[in-house]
DNA sequence: ACGATTTCCGCAATCGATTGCAACAGCTGA
DNA sequence: TCAGCTGTTGCAATCGATTGCGGAAATCGT
């Protein structure tokens, strides 16, 4: 006698005279064969008439697999991982996976005690939009262990699946801009030194002001990927450095330049050329539009979830190598030629 | 012999020489006063040096709780619904729980199969910022049944509880705004007419101009919350009625609008003052800044989120009635005086 | 018509944690 | 000394679906 008359696998197998187990394979694509026509007609009546709904956490705890992938970013507010999470969530639920979206927030610790969480409800596989050059949840997925992809930022040293936009390639194009249109003083507002996106493009921005015969250590660097942080930087750029240009290594961080030029009572273009990285949502649209190299979110978060959804159902891990996508530079108002 | 020596609760029971039902009670805060103190200290060591991980999908098996929320959002890369979740995310962490996101598209049907994928994975609740004037899925929410909670969007008639923007006022603060700024001819971007926002804030900018005695038959509708149908309706607008100033339903209509008014060689503020609604992030840097009504998304999520684990946690479903927030107005400058 | 296959289906174990029930030890008071 | 109580602990059932195994039934060939 159940009060609450759940509609369970037994329920069905009841109506239709069969037994739970024949139920469960007629409703089941893989396993469907093994079930005569006339019981899998009988079995799918049954279940459609009584409402029935499969109960994934059960199957999960037979199987061993929740068709769960546990996605973390460090702020769900910054638009710049909407796209990835989006590109991420479409190419898993083609294979019919879900995402199970956790804010983390900047802190290793609490990074890691998310991370035990997700693993705790059981994700098949963690991707993780977090990624510090050298990131501990990294090392405790490695030592579950359970598979792992890093998107967006990697690690230093690579020790598993990244897909990540070419950072030097990026500042190379942003470089090369500003040098076409005449810039020969270009600062950088470099991101944490900590995460590979603010290491890596700041070597990139090196190298493309050497290989332009420039002296590129007009550099200061943003405690964070935040506009008060890129305010902050800029203040002091403009203060120690005598600079044309600024190539941000992301665009919260060229809003943030925006911010401190128009306090400082300079305009950009005019005064100040800014170059931003990313093109996230809506940059097209502030004043000036933003110049801004293009990363591929949707292509990143779809490789991501790519290299994870063929290290679970292939089974063995993927190479532990970096999976690299070119940037692309898109000129609008806030770069202009001088000289 | 296994191979993949996996700690499970039996495994720590061992090694702290006590049966599995002790060491749950031991580890689970809840029932911890039942076991002795030395036995809980045996547990937690071997716990510890296991490494041991509690399965939360067992636990949520046996109780029939999951300690998972739902959450359905239209669109996951709409920045409006960011710093909702933000919300929901931090208010559901504090009481234990963790959200589970899914980016269900606008087509109802589409939205159902995916509440039921989530239904299928235990959530104990359901969180729709997705929600139509007349929404198949809180039918299927009532029907299953499961608690539900809507945000930002309600029903036209109230079936569950639902927390939204004073929609009516956000409006009239929007045309005072601009009648204060001596605005007569003011022209009403409307949204989907579906959605509880798209209807509540067409009634409330009528209403709102019959109260200043204006006449207020100047509205297009555009066919979705994006910017190119904002443009398109902008447009539209423009061509049959002469306004001096656009209230748009939504910042990204108004963005829209910007477009349009531009692409008709048209200046805002100067030639049109735009009004939006909601004060999504970055709208304060845009060209220009954008005069907006300004919800609480991280008040609108929170509350939402209180509601659901109030009716998780007491068992009853709390009345299904509306809660409104009141909105404020942020005035920038997309907005001028004229006259 | 009979043995050999193939097809279909039921039985029961399993995943891992939780919890009602009962047993048990040790203690108190009569 | 024993009934009764309290505080701990063990036993076994339970949540709901999946799946290896073996047997029954149906089909086929000769």
């Amino acid at each position: 006698m159940r009060l609450r008359s759940k509609v369970d696998l037994q329920a069905v197998a009841d109506a239709a005279q069969v037994h739970r187990s024949t139920a469960s394979r007629a409703l089941n694509p893989a396993t469907r064969h093994l079930v005569g026509a006339a019981a899998i007609l009988r079995v799918q009546e049954a279940a459609h008439v009584l409402g029935y709904r499969r109960d994934a956490l059960a199957a999960s705890l037979r199987t061993g697999r929740s068709m769960l992938v546990g996605v973390m970013v460090p702020d769900i507010v910054n638009p710049v991982f909407a796209p990835i999470l989006q590109g991420i969530e479409t190419a898993l639920a083609r294979c019919g996976y879900s995402a199970l979206v956790a804010n983390a927030g900047n802190d290793a610790q609490r990074q890691r005690v998310v991370a035990g969480q997700l693993i705790g409800h059981r994700v098949d596989g963690l991707i993780l939009a977090t990624a510090a050059e050298e990131d501990s949840t990294v090392s405790l997925a490695l030592e579950v262990p359970i598979p792992i992809v890093l998107v967006n930022r990697a690690e230093r040293i690579c020790r598993v699946p990244s897909v990540v936009s070419d950072d030097g390639a990026g500042m190379r194009l942003a470089v090369e801009h500003l040098v076409a249109e005449g810039h020969r003083r270009i600062g950088h507002l470099a991101g944490p030194a900590h995460l590979s996106t603010g290491a890596q493009r700041l070597a990139g921005f090196c190298a493309a002001m050497r290989e332009a015969g420039l002296d590129g250590c007009a550099v200061v660097q943003a405690q964070a990927y935040r506009r008060s942080a890129g305010s902050l930087a800029t203040v002091e750029l403009l203060r120690k450095f005598d600079v044309t240009a600024i190539v941000a290594a992301n665009d919260m961080l060229a809003l943030g330049a925006y911010r401190a030029i128009a306090a400082l009572g300079l305009r950009c273009p005019d005064d100040l050329s800014v170059v931003g990285h990313n093109d996230m949502p809506l940059v097209d649209q502030v004043a000036p539009p933003l110049t801004t190299v293009r990363i591929d979110p949707l292509g990143l978060g779809g490789r991501a979830a790519g290299l994870m959804v063929a290290w679970l159902e292939d089974g063995s891990a993927p190479p532990a190598m970096l999976h690299v996508t070119t940037p692309s530079l898109v000129v609008r108002g806030s770069t202009r030629r001088i000289g």
